[in-house]
DNA sequence: TTGCAAATGTGAGGATTACTCATATTCTGA
DNA sequence: TCAGAATATGAGTAATCCTCACATTTGCAA
């Protein structure tokens, strides 16, 4: 009895500027515009953000706002894509000239203390990690993202383990990234000493896995 | 100024009911509204769901509402403490006589079909569990329940590694726990193909971690 | 039974907030 | 120079959570 389903429901839409900034001084109001939905998101939580806030802090009119957003979600979702394209080179970098079990090893510690660090250090990528679940696009963006940077660790397992079954890599490489960012957002959630412990406990499980054959 | 005193920070504060219901009569209307609400998520959702339209199909007036809930996310709460309790029941029964690495793995890779099965069946409980992040009542009704499982299969790990350090064991056992909440939050989200690839991937991954010495 | 306090029931309306739109202003290119 | 595109504005609209003053029902002691 259920209706045919739509192919993209309007909750479902990722939600791109309405209209490109094409003018410097558009260009400008909106970095304004996003500072500002930053600045507001470190210190309340992207929930308790107000759209006339973020409007008079970077002082435009509640209209410019939506002139290039066509919704709240849109301005967390362009700080989302932002922190993600600057992490995922960074990633590329890290595990770009693996090429042996203890270069591995070496190398996806780093980028989890990394990580880490950057989890704690960052409110506002924290908060908008957090929210992932709930809002799909988010959701969608991470698992794009997830799946970018698992590519990365496939390549490497490949490398390491050629005459293994690669869709099992793939998978492996995939579940273990998602697996980690899980493992940040609990570590962030429980106090610091407890968090460090899982995070530990994380790297040893997930190299194991890595480097199991 | 209110005689009534409730010493509690609104934000984090877990909800509970406003008023416990006393008489027979409210008993039923609370359970009315409860039942509502659970079809109305599966229908649409916890974030599309209307508290006058919970009313409404309760049969009850707005104002009855919030005589037994203090505010939307206390329903959602409601229902999500039901099934916490329902299936920690069942887990510690499935853990409780497990004696050997075989019985573990066993009774490890069963609760998780289990859980996995739940959550592919269950609308409500996937909906609720996925705002998980973002509700902080919510997150730490999680965390505690996390907590409580996951003791369960500390005691089982104790029993199989009475040399190991018991605090690396608690850590373990709580982290394979939440991996698996996690794990399965991701294997929902994608096709159910994939879903079922990265559920067994977690398993071979739970499972080296917790017979690993 | 009767009376009364406590428990419960009601729904119009207050308050907040995301978002729109008619209109005004600024910019760009021919 | 000037038409039209791009941009800017903010009062107003709509949706929705939740309150509150008042009505009704229930339990129970006299």
């Amino acid at each position: 009895m259920e209706d045919t389903a739509t192919p993209v429901s309007p909750q479902d839409q990722v939600a791109s500027p309405r209209r490109a900034p094409s003018q410097q001084r558009s260009r400008e109001r909106v970095e304004r515009m996003l500072a500002a939905a930053s600045a507001l998101i470190a210190e309340q939580g992207s929930d308790a953000m107000r759209m006339g806030e973020v409007a008079e802090r970077a002082g435009v009119s509640i209209g410019s706002l939506y002139q290039f957003f066509p919704d709240k979600r849109a301005i967390v979702w362009a700080l989302a894509e932002r922190y993600t394209a600057e992490s995922q080179a960074c990633i590329a970098a890290a595990l770009a000239d693996v090429s042996d079990a203890e270069g591995l090893g070496k190398a996806f510690s780093e980028l989890v203390d990394i990580y880490y660090g950057l989890f704690l250090a960052e409110p506002v990528m924290r908060d908008i990690w957090s929210g992932t679940q709930a809002d799909k696009a988010l959701r969608q963006l991470e698992l794009a993202d997830s799946r970018a940077n698992a590519e990365f660790l496939t390549a490497v397992l490949k490398r390491l383990r050629p005459a293994a079954d690669p869709a099992t890599l793939e998978t492996t490489a995939f579940l273990v990234w998602q697996m980690g960012e899980a493992a940040m957002r609990l570590a962030i959630s429980v106090e610091r000493q407890e968090g460090d412990r899982l995070v530990a406990a994380y790297k040893r499980m997930a190299l194991r896995e890595l480097l199991a054959e």
